[in-house]
DNA sequence: CGGCGGATTGAGCCAGTTCAAGTGAAGTGG
DNA sequence: CCACTTCACTTGAACTGGCTCAATCCGCCG
């Protein structure tokens, strides 16, 4: 059986030959979820590591009294669950599907003897989550400091590097995402997302048709996102 | 030679013999910081790993801009630079001495070696980091959500967790900070911290003294933190 | 068609920022 | 030992970004 091309490009396995690639892809089982369904909940014992094979997870943090934070978006070729599984600690956020997706599943053992095997895999991880620490200390960053406008600017070109798209006219943020999502994700309401990207709108930087957003002019999504004002 | 107390005990080492405690520490050198010191600079190629033998590391991320943002503190018996120093990235962030200290160094290649030999502290590592990741969401979901009452008595709380020490009249944190790092840690204005900090000083909860502060009632800061008022 | 979830838009308001002035404690150098 | 500077903190007063609430609109689906 063919690897499947979003996983051999992985960064998961980087450094690792064809062969060895084989071998974690030979121990992992497969999971399909159709939208909406979740993956794993908060508090819950972490027992898998995963790979998205195909789709989109979203990624939330919920708090005792039901506030929800969006942490993250998994892609294609994207780990979850990575550290939990080797402690025994229980998953601290939720992973639900947004779109039917296929993953692929690590149990706790499996994936202990294997990261034995190929440690490299391990450094891998720690690197991924390095870049989750970065992206959240930005965000706590930006939620000290900036305007709103400029964070939803800074949230726009995130989530066009997460899950944009080439497009004719721009780059297309792939995801579907209500008002009220880009709010959670900049730290605002829906009524001020709404107003933002309505003047924006008319200053042709961007081009919203019901879910979804079409960054027009990335450099000047910048200009904005690195500025103090909007 | 014994090993050092506050080594010992470090979480990092979780899980090992005394014979393994032993041969990590036989691999490290030995660097001392006085008090303003930079241990490790934003950018700088990660070459070591670190551990606080004693004393005290505050950790920065630095903007382009030169905003400053106080990730966390780091004392006796934590580690520093623990991923960096596996892969090749630079450091993310800067980390200072507030105080004389004292730390264990491992070059990159001694940390390959060692980790490899005990592969049980990378699983600690990874257990630090993860702890890391959900203080930082912590603090996005404050940020978001949040007044700002409730999120300076949850950084104060967060503060005593890291460097509070027991006194006869409540929890002393230990470290001396500004009006302005309070400020900075909760996402607020010195102003706002002053203010706030009087009123609480006149309703019992605590009790400053030039930059140190003395919780007096963690229950009740507690239940300020988890309200949405103040 | 009506119902429903999402989006827009207007108006008022307030928490917290900003600016400004003043106090006090800790150095520093003559 | 005392003037002078510096740094941290407090407190008052005014302003405002963006939140809140409410009304309305739009597009989709059964």
């Amino acid at each position: 059986m063919p690897v499947p091309p979003p996983l051999q490009r992985s960064r998961i396995f980087d450094g690792l030959t064809d062969a060895e690639r084989e071998q974690w892809l030979g121990r992992a089982t497969r999971v399909t979820l159709k939208r909406g369904e979740t993956l794993a909940r908060q508090g819950e014992p972490a027992r898998h590591f995963y790979l998205v094979e195909t789709g989109f997870l979203k990624v939330l943090q919920l708090t005792v009294e039901g506030t929800e934070l969006i942490v993250r978006f998994v892609g294609a070729g994207e780990p979850f669950g990575g550290v939990v599984a080797l402690g025994n600690a229980p998953y601290p956020v939720t992973a639900t599907a947004t779109q039917p997706s296929v993953m692929r599943a690590w149990t706790r053992e499996s994936l202990a003897t294997l990261l034995a095997a190929t440690p490299q895999v391990s450094v891998n991880i720690m690197r991924e989550m390095a870049a989750h620490m970065t992206d959240a200390l930005t965000r706590v960053r930006e939620l000290t400091t900036a305007r709103v406008g400029p964070r939803l600017a800074q949230t726009l070109l995130r989530l066009a590097r997460q899950c944009g798209e080439r497009h004719p006219e721009g780059v297309l943020i792939s995801q579907p995402l209500t008002r009220q999502e880009f709010a959670d994700l900049t730290g605002t309401t829906l009524y001020t997302v709404s107003r933002t990207l309505t003047k924006w709108e008319t200053m042709g930087l961007l081009q919203t048709r019901q879910r979804l957003v079409l960054l027009r002019s990335l450099p000047r999504l910048e200009e904005i996102a690195g500025s103090d004002e909007d």
